[in-house]
DNA sequence: ATCGGCTCGCGCAA
DNA sequence: TGCGCGAAGCCGAT
């Protein structure tokens, strides 16, 4: 079976595979799908090489920061689909809930120690790094992590980009000189693993499976995470329902892609959520919409390259959402990639943006909120109120908006510091797709990140792009949405 | 309604 | 070394 591609891998423990291991462990944390994932791909691989049985441990536990009700169902949710997607297959998928804190300690070192090699996901930013780190440094056994957040890997390039347009050049002229290789749909297929046969009663008597079905049903009521931030019950997780999702948007949304900035018409992809916690995947995606639109490399046109439209030769809908999917989204993956503590920095923001803000601190900020009283959408902006209400029903943001969401709190805090953190606090605590690398890119372009100076300059904001929420009710058709979240 | 000015620095051509 | 150019900006002049 097909390996994951060598620029996707990093092996974090470099011993030799334990030859007398009785199966192999995929260590799922990040990837969290049964499908398009080089991380299983790779773990089959390994099984089949080995000619030992593949297991599979999805563990969620209730010490990581902003643990809540609501991010634990979307997990626990694509439990549920994981536990149906294996069930038929030869793979021992073995979910894991942690009752209370601490509880799953040593579960992943009482399975690694009886496994031939564990292959996990490699992610940058929030709890991720740490969590591999953390697993190097007590294993023994081979430990190996692949790369498979996106259509590229992390390591396309041998050297950052801090600007989209520069990035964007380099991601067109390598789909023209060699599209990188997509992740098989289904790993297992045609895979000839040997059925699970290990006695594993010892581990799963002291770390029992847990059942999705019951903790949706009001079992999560049991556990020490955030009871105040709800289940979003319009937003279910899962890779059935990001499949369907995925599927409803190039059906009937990507034709209609060029107006996505309206939040009226609806027709955003709404697939960050599924894409943050893996239940989609990057390359899944762009893939799905690159198939979709009978990409050939010698389509490609060099003159529009490093352009937002025009380069992919497909239609402007589609043009548009590589534009979200790759361009946007992986350049901030590579950002938390090579710039592990600055990405979610404050003092990771350009140059220029730090010395202007720094510039204006001392500036009079006419209203000066809470952290709460913006929780709890109580400033005198409707706009902004309104988004604030959607973060807090749905756990999202329409995606223009969530721009001048960012853009206003810097008119309300004390410095940009705590406009900083205060961001990171309520995008962390409410948002579906917070905690993700792109996530804090969205934060960081908010404070000039990617983006250049504007004149003329302004109080507080200096030479920061400016976004006033007058000239967004007066561009964008945004009635409906704001009689659906207005006061 | 459209347009220019505001402003910075990266990557590449020269 | 100079030049072109840039996620969705805003504002005032025409």
């Amino acid at each position: 079976m097909t390996p994951a591609p060598d620029s996707r891998l990093s092996v974090l423990v470099d011993a030799p595979v334990r030859e007398d291991g009785e199966f192999v462990l995929y260590w799922m944390i990040a990837e969290r799908r049964p499908t398009h994932s080089f991380g299983l791909q790779h773990a089959v691989h390994h099984a089949c090489a080995w000619g030992v049985p593949l297991l599979v441990l999805e563990p969620l536990d209730c010490t990581y920061r902003w643990a809540s009700d609501r991010f634990h169902a979307f997990v626990i949710a694509g439990m549920r689909d994981n536990r149906d997607h294996f069930a038929a297959t030869p793979v021992h998928y073995h979910p894991y809930v942690e009752p209370e804190a601490g509880a799953g300690q040593g579960l992943l070192a009482a399975l690694a120690e009886r496994a031939c090699v564990v292959v996990t996901d490699e992610r940058p930013a929030y709890r991720f790094p740490d969590l591999l780190a953390r697993a190097a440094s007590v294993l023994d056994t081979r430990l190996e992590a692949v790369d498979g957040a996106g259509v590229l890997p992390m390591r396309a390039f041998d050297k950052g980009y801090v600007r989209a347009y520069d990035y964007r050049r380099a991601v067109h002229k390598r789909f023209c000189k060699a599209p990188p290789v997509p992740p098989r749909p289904d790993p297992l297929d045609g895979a000839d693993l040997p059925a699970f046969d290990a006695d594993i009663s010892d581990i799963t008597t002291r770390w029992p499976a847990a059942d999705p079905d019951a903790l949706l049903d009001g079992g999560l009521a049991d556990l020490p995470i955030d009871h105040d931030v709800g289940v979003v019950s319009s937003r279910p997780g899962g890779p059935t329902e990001a499949t369907r999702r995925l599927e409803r948007f190039l059906d009937q949304r990507l034709d209609r892609y060029t107006e996505r900035n309206h939040p009226d018409e609806d027709v955003a992809s709404g697939l960050s959520p599924w894409l943050h916690f893996g239940h989609v995947g990057g390359a899944q995606v762009a893939w799905a919409i690159l198939d979709a639109e009978g990409f050939k490399p010698e389509r490609m046109n060099p003159d529009r390259f490093a352009k937002q439209e025009g380069a992919w030769g497909l239609s402007a809908g589609a043009e548009a959402f590589l534009e979200e999917v790759i361009t946007w989204r992986e350049l901030s993956f590579q950002t938390a990639f090579l710039e592990p503590g600055d990405h979610a920095r404050y003092e990771g923001l350009p140059d220029w943006a730090q010395k202007t803000l720094d510039e204006h601190r001392d500036d009079e900020r006419e209203h000066l909120y809470t952290l709460d009283e913006l929780a709890r959408a109580e400033t005198d902006d409707e706009i902004w109120n309104a988004a604030q209400r959607q973060l807090l029903e749905e756990g999202i943001i329409h995606n223009y908006v969530r721009m001048l969401w960012g853009k206003r709190v810097l008119a309300w805090t004390e410095s940009p510091e705590q406009c900083f953190d205060w961001l990171v606090e309520l995008n962390n605590r409410y948002a579906l797709d917070g905690r993700d690398p792109n996530s804090y890119g969205g934060i960081c372009w908010v404070l000039g990140r990617y983006d250049r100076a504007w004149g003329p300059e302004r109080p507080i904001y200096g030479k920061i792009r400016y976004m006033t929420s007058q000239s967004t009710k007066r561009k964008l058709r945004l009635g409906g949405w704001l009689e659906r979240f207005g006061e």
